[in-house]
Formats: structure tokens, sequence, C-alpha cells
DNA sequence: GCCTTTTATGGTAGCGCTGTCATTATTCTT
DNA sequence: AAGAATAATGACAGCGCTACCATAAAAGGC
């Protein structure tokens, strides 16, 4: 006795079986055509198309998934989304992947390694084609996985260091230095740091480290700096700077660790009565639209986020396989000399 | 001749079948023990467990997908990620998720319902748990999809008309209509609009009609309005300001679409030598912390982004089944009084 | 102690699609 | 015109997993 069909699936949804019987083709054939692939006759076409659209069919890209062992999803691992940067790299990678059949798969993994490591495998069990992640440094575990995977992979926002395959971004240590550099070069001499409570973002680390050489070299060094106890944030920057102040007044310069701080900076600032640029200076670090919108724009360097985004996921679609030698593109930075250093 | 086994398959990728044999199970015993479900005797989860370790084995969900039809997917579709209204709104969905099976899958509709049907099409194709979206607008086509799923779906943002199973957001109408009442009450009279091009944006549209309610309800209207050409920004906000005031210099109180272009209003006023507040109103929407962490903190209405992508993504998983009553919830928003308005 | 219920496990048959190989009809070479 | 290449289609066997049903052993009821 014949079981049962179907108690799984939706009373009426159609399968390729069935656009394929109406279309009076075989399976594989109307396959072809949905993924248009292979010589269809353009009258076969037709018919199957219409066969579609009659049934309103959908196909189903688990069955495809695991028929063909490979998928046309992307993994995205960022960091957060509460700073502006993520989206802006993730809206890069949306603009590249529109018009193609990928789609973004994302995950957020709080700047923590073990996190970003949980999602990654839970993320490989769909068959990404490709894994987006950010910066350079994963657990030993989550880097073994991405080495042995057959998917492409690209690495963010960071280039210094050795990537599984395509790395995009800039050298954070080197906009660090030539921050310190174009600011001792405007005649400040007494620099103050900002910082925020997210010890593992590499990147802002790298900027610092970058920063103190360019100091050394010039024989100065950080008279003051202090981590604010909390996540970035303007009002974390306002504060911060007060305590910065208050027990070095001293500092002619304060650079901060991304705009959004750097703007809070600004705002103490005006409430305090600061001249800002010739009583202190500020620098921050993104480039974002509002800090340039400001009277007095602020100066910052410009991160090409967007830029990154959509690079990294242009080079994965380029090969399906992972070539033998490593890419590393370098989307550079911009000093945006503004008006507040 | 048997067939070669395995030609599209990664060479040593561990299946569930691997994972049963090492532990002297049946591969439907592994698989319980994998998915946490139905009863397994202690002994024989740890076998199974430590097989599953020494392997490597990573479970393949399109095979699960297919067999189980459904998946652990949650498609949510965002107009736009340039407006930091939607990264928050992921943010809070991200957050109800860990700790979860569920993943979210996000695509980009650019306020745009065609995409937006385009991309649930092909996001149905992956059997989701449960779709996201925002607002009550969709194409025919799309409503359909969404009425005849086995998914549940949630439109986020808006609680002004009928959704399909949850709506989770506040009243815009109904905001703007406050707006307007709080604008009236502090003694503004002669009231200029700023808007920008996304026509879409029903949510801002909303806002707009019921402030003009209020307006009108007072025997008042809008003396001025411009439309930016271009999408919301902080310069468009400066630039619509500009060219309003230009116009109409008579105004007291210029609302903007939202914080960002309201700080752009702000950024006119400080470089014009405009006294916010006693020269002209500014008032905005959303309540970004970076207006409240200004010397003088915007004049704003609160939305509870966050707050509306974890309460959709938790009340979704509360059953998988759609319940035969529609849900809306009502999240509300702030009126914050700032120094601006 | 016999019967019922619960707990723990397994056999089997697909889920819907695509890779592989095979076949036939058509066009191109020289 | 014969052979070679190309275009267009199909048969069939799985991909790796889980729903369904069955079975056996242990626990509970009176």
């Amino acid at each position: 006795m014949p079981r049962k069909r179907n108690t799984r699936r939706s009373p009426d949804m159609p399968t390729l079986a069935d656009v394929a019987r109406l279309a009076g083709v075989s399976e594989i054939t109307a396959s072809r055509v949905v993924r248009a692939q292979g010589p269809i006759a353009d009258p076969t076409r037709l018919r199957v198309l219409s066969a579609i659209a009659a049934l309103g069919y959908i196909p189903n890209r688990a069955a495809g998934s695991l028929a063909s062992a490979g998928s046309t999803l992307m993994s995205v691992l960022l960091p957060s989304l509460s700073n502006i940067v993520f989206p802006d790299v993730l809206r890069g990678i949306h603009t590249a992947l529109t018009q193609t059949a990928f789609q973004p798969v994302i995950g957020v993994t709080d700047y923590d390694p073990l996190i970003e490591e949980r999602i990654l495998i839970s993320f490989l069990s769909w068959q990404p084609a490709a894994v987006i992640l950010a910066g350079l440094h994963h657990t030993p575990v989550a880097r073994r996985y991405l080495e042995q995977g057959r998917f492409r992979v690209a690495e963010l926002m960071d280039i210094d260091g050795d990537p599984v395959d395509i790395a995009v971004g800039m050298s954070h240590r080197q906009a660090g230095y030539e921050t310190g550099r174009h600011l001792i070069q405007r005649g400040y001499r007494r620099f103050g740091y900002a910082r925020h409570n997210i010890l593992t973002d590499d990147r802002a680390s790298a900027r610092y480290e970058g920063l103190c050489t360019s100091l050394q070299e010039a024989g100065l060094s950080l008279i003051a700096e202090h981590r604010y106890p909390g996540p970035s944030s303007t009002k974390a920057g306002r504060d911060t700077l007060e305590i910065l102040l208050s027990a070095h007044s001293e500092l002619d310069v304060v650079i901060f660790p991304n705009d959004d701080m750097a703007m809070g900076g600004i705002f103490h600032c005006m409430y305090a009565g600061i001249t800002v640029r010739e009583q202190l200076g500020i620098f921050g670090f993104n480039g974002l639209d509002i800090g340039q919108a400001m009277p007095m724009p602020l100066s910052t360097i410009l991160s090409k986020r967007f830029l990154i985004g959509k690079t990294a996921a242009e080079k994965l679609l380029e090969s399906r396989e992972r070539p033998p030698e490593k890419t590393i593109i370098n989307t550079g930075f911009d000093i945006i000399e503004g008006a507040t250093a």
C-alpha cells in the first residue's frame, strides 16, 4: 500500500515536478530553466516559465543546496551593528550582491572571538558560498574551519596580517601613525587619548599603537589617556574629554577612537566654552557625514567602509574556487583636515 | 558496478552516518542528540557527543530543512541600512535570537515594494520559520504570499493598519499629531517642514499627516515645506533649512523627518548665527544618542527601535504556528522636550 | 504478576532538487 | 556527403537528514 504522500509539505506548494508536468518537459529541463543554465530552446523555456507563473512555483533552495552541495548564501560575521561602520560595510556587501543570486546571512559577534567561532560553525551548516568576517584574528578552531572549507573567505577592515584568502581594508596602524605625524606637523605637542571599553577592537588598538610610534619618533608621548568604562557613544566622548581635561588641562589635542566620540568631545568644548582648535584640537576617525556637516567640520580620517564591503563581495564573486595565492586589497584612507585640529 | 560515491561532497566532511557509526548507534538516534529532541539515555548521548567532537561534525542544515520542511532561518526585510533606525531594529532582533537556534537572513528593499516582493520570494525558497518586514504596505503578490505561507509574520514600525499576523511598532500618525500639539502648546505658530526624497517612507508620511491634522485643529497650517532632492542626511537637513529660511524668514519652528536632518538644521543655525529655540525651534524624530549628547539636547520623539525588533522576534518565537487572531503591540513613543523647541 | 504506560532505540522511505551520463536532433567542417 | 561538433532533452540515482511507524525494554498500577 502506497504511503500517504506529502504529510510534511504545505498542501499546495508546487514542486519542480508539478511545473515539469504542466509544461510537458522533464524535471531536469525545468530545473535548467529555473537556474538559467545549459542550452534550452526558446519555446521550451517559455512553456516552463509560464507553468512556473501559473503555479506560483517557488524553488526549494534546501533541496537545491543538498543536491548541489552548495548554496547561494554568503555568511557575514560582524562585530557590532551599533557602530555605524558595520552597517556601512553591510550596505557595500549588499550593493554588490543585489542582481546576483547571493544573499547575505548576518551574525553579530559582539567583538568576541568565541562568539564568532560559534556563529561561524552554525553558518557553515548552510554550506555558504563565501564567508565574510571582520579582522584577521580568529580563534584557532575558527581559523582551521576557514582554511579547510570549500568556500571563499574575505577578512575585512584590516590588512595588517596574513589572511586566509582575501583581505580588504586599510592599515589601521598606519592610520594611527599618520594621524600623529599630521597633528605634530600642525603644531600640536601635548597629546591626550580617549578610549572605550571594547578591548577586542583590534583596529582601534592598532591605531593607538601607530599613533604612539609616531609620537615616539618625534620625541613625544601621550600625556594622558582615559578609558571610558562603557561602549563607544557620543556621550562617552563628551564625558571622557571632561575627565581628561580635569586632570590634564595642559593638553592641546585629544584623539578619539572614532567620530562619534569626537563629536562628544566637541560638544563638551561647546558646553565648557573651550575654543576648538585654538585651545584644543579634536581628532576623530571614520569621516562620518554628520561630522562633516558641522559648521566646523571634524578633523578625522575617512575610512572607506562602503567600498570595503562592496569590493570584498565583488572579489568573492569572481571565482567560486579559492585561488592558490592570497589577495590583499588596500582601500586606503584619507586624512580630512577639517577645522577641529 | 557501484557508482563512485561522494563526487559532490567535500572529501572529508563527516555526515550523521559517520557519527552514528562511530558512536555505535543508529542515524536517527544521533540526529536526536544533535537536535536535543526526544528521550536519549545519558550514556548514549555522551557517546554521540564525543563522536561529533572527534569527527568535527557539522550538521547539514540543507538536508535537515529538506527533510523536515522547515528551517531555523528568520527572513528580515528592511528598507535601508543607512537610516540608523534599521540597524537598531536589527540589533533588537539579533538580541532576541542569540541563544536560540534561529538566524536572521537580511535583505534591503530600498523602500521599494517591488524589490521587497522580489526579495521575499527569494527568501521563501529557504522555507523560513518567520518573516519580518517593515510597515504594513506590501504589493498584493507579497501580501498573498505572506498570508498563505506556513510561517509567522511580523510587520514592524507601524501599527496604523491591518497586519497579516503580528504588528509591532507605534502610531506614526499619532506621533506627528502629538508633535504638533506639543509645539503649539509651547507657543510656536509659524511652522515649516523639511522632507527628503524617499517618497515611500510611509512612516514619515504618516507623521506629516498627523502633524497637519493637529495644526488644522488649531486653525494653523504649514507655512512652508521643502523637499530635499536626495536621501536623508545631516547635510540634507542643513541645506534644507537654509532654503526654507531664505524664502520664509518668518518661520518660528521647523520640523524634520528625523534627528539626522534636525542636527543638520541646528548646524545651519550655528553657522548662520540663529539662536535655536528663541529665534527658531528645531524638532526631530527618533531620539538618537548624538542629539541628546549635545550641549543643547535636541527636542524630538523617542522611537523605541531596539525594543520593536526585540519584541517582534520574541513574539514570533512564542509559537511556530500562526494563531487565529492577529496581534498588535504598541511600543509607544516618548516626547523628549529637549532644548531646541 | 499481568497489563498498561513510558522510555529508549531502530528501519525505512522519502523531502525536492541537481550531477552524471546517455540519447537524439541539428548544425558545421572540409 | 560523411564525420565531427554542438544543441537540446531525458533517466536515474543520490545529496544528508528527519517524519513516521515499529519494537523492545523498563517502570508503574492495582
